[in-house]
DNA sequence: AATATTTTTTAGTTGAGTCTAAAAAATAAA
DNA sequence: TTTATTTTTTAGACTCAACTAAAAAATATT
């Protein structure tokens, strides 16, 4: 069955809200992320039910079904290595590439999605350090740790962000952090949970708990 | 102004039927490339006019205004980028690209288009052999002349052809036929236009008058 | 437990792009 | 030049994916 550009967005969004959680998603945080009403979610969460894509029950939120998520791992597999190729070979910054992205994502050729992962010697993670699901429809699972959730004294390193928006990877740029930074945690400030953390080994900068929690990291 | 989807297609559709002569294109013309009914070119002709597209008289057809020109070479421009992308880059066969550029062609970013030109290091045809259009907006001419014009005797090369649809393209694949091809015609037999033609200076083959008007050639 | 608030769904519209069937205009044939 | 044929347009309807406004259900508050 074929499925429209309306419905990938509808089930990729849907697979990002589910991640890490096994609870149904509600029509009001669809409606937030798909940029619509929330009327307008809950027809098509009707529909994707029909097609056998998601699990719905009205007034119970909603969840993929296995079909679903093999859809929306496909849709994600093609956004992620779609970044690649701009950052790896368009030669785009990593707060540039998302938008572009958001439509590649939507091209519908298998060969060419195979081609593709070959010519870019099949990368496992996309320029924010995101998994690239397989194409069997498997999400690796990295196991990155929250900078927000560091003790005190920890080293660690950046190994990915969880929010791809420009305005939050400009800051990131502009606080000299990037992928592979080394991060060393001085201290959690208890008042407003900010982390004084030094970076590659600068003097200590303040991170906002706000940008820590979208920092992901692994221990040094 | 921003162009939708289909409009894209149409206007594309009316530049390709207006290339070579000054005639306006009728609306049953371009229901045929666009696969649709007469009826529905007669509503999108209405409103691309409305746009300052196209320039249109109810049954007296339709032809390109400038600014409809340039979002139709725009088009053009970037779906033969992304063919020569898919053959030199990804590895498909000149026979394989058409639908998936047909897809590419709408991705909407200036910037990425310029950085595949750079990266494809500013290519001046696509894999058929068609010139791409400048991003000022200009295509190119590369006066090549059609086979079936050749007369008994003339040597030339294959520079590209006028068609890509995949059945044409793998007939040419069959009968040893491609970009560079020295051909040398030896005889126009008037029975059915059939051409005698050496290929690569093998012994004669037959090219029939339908296959020899799509092929494009240069004096050698 | 009753009431107020928030969330979600239903009902009815809208616009884009398509369709069919019928009418009108242009073109070809007698 | 009249008639027949083909082409094009109009009129009305359909699907998809969105919308607003109002009703219904779920959740929170008193």
């Amino acid at each position: 069955m074929s499925t429209s550009f309306a419905e990938e967005n509808y089930l990729k969004i849907i697979y990002r809200l589910s991640e890490g959680h096994e609870d149904d998603i509600s029509t009001n945080a669809v409606a937030e992320l798909t940029q619509t009403k929330a009327a307008s979610v809950t027809d098509m969460l009707r529909k994707l039910a029909e097609k056998g894509w998601v699990h719905y029950q009205k007034y119970q939120g909603v969840r993929l079904s296995p079909e679903g998520e093999k859809i929306a791992l496909g849709i994600v597999r093609k956004h992620r290595l779609w970044e690649v190729f701009l950052v790896e070979k368009m030669g785009f910054n990593w707060d540039e590439v998302h938008e572009i992205a958001e439509q590649l994502e939507h091209i519908e050729s298998d060969s060419l999605i195979e081609k593709l992962d070959a010519f870019l010697e099949y990368p496992k993670t996309d320029p924010h350090g995101d998994p690239i699901p397989t194409k069997n429809g498997v999400m690796p699972d990295l196991g990155y740790l929250h900078l927000s959730d560091m003790k005190a004294g920890k080293r660690c390193v950046l190994m990915g962000v969880a929010k791809d928006s420009a305005v939050f990877l400009q800051l990131l740029n502009k606080m000299q952090l990037s992928l592979g930074s080394a991060l060393h945690v001085q201290e959690v400030n208890a008042f407003d949970r900010s982390i004084s953390v030094s970076i590659d080994n600068a003097p200590a900068a303040f991170i906002s708990h706000e940008v820590a929690k979208n920092i992901l990291v692994k221990l040094a």
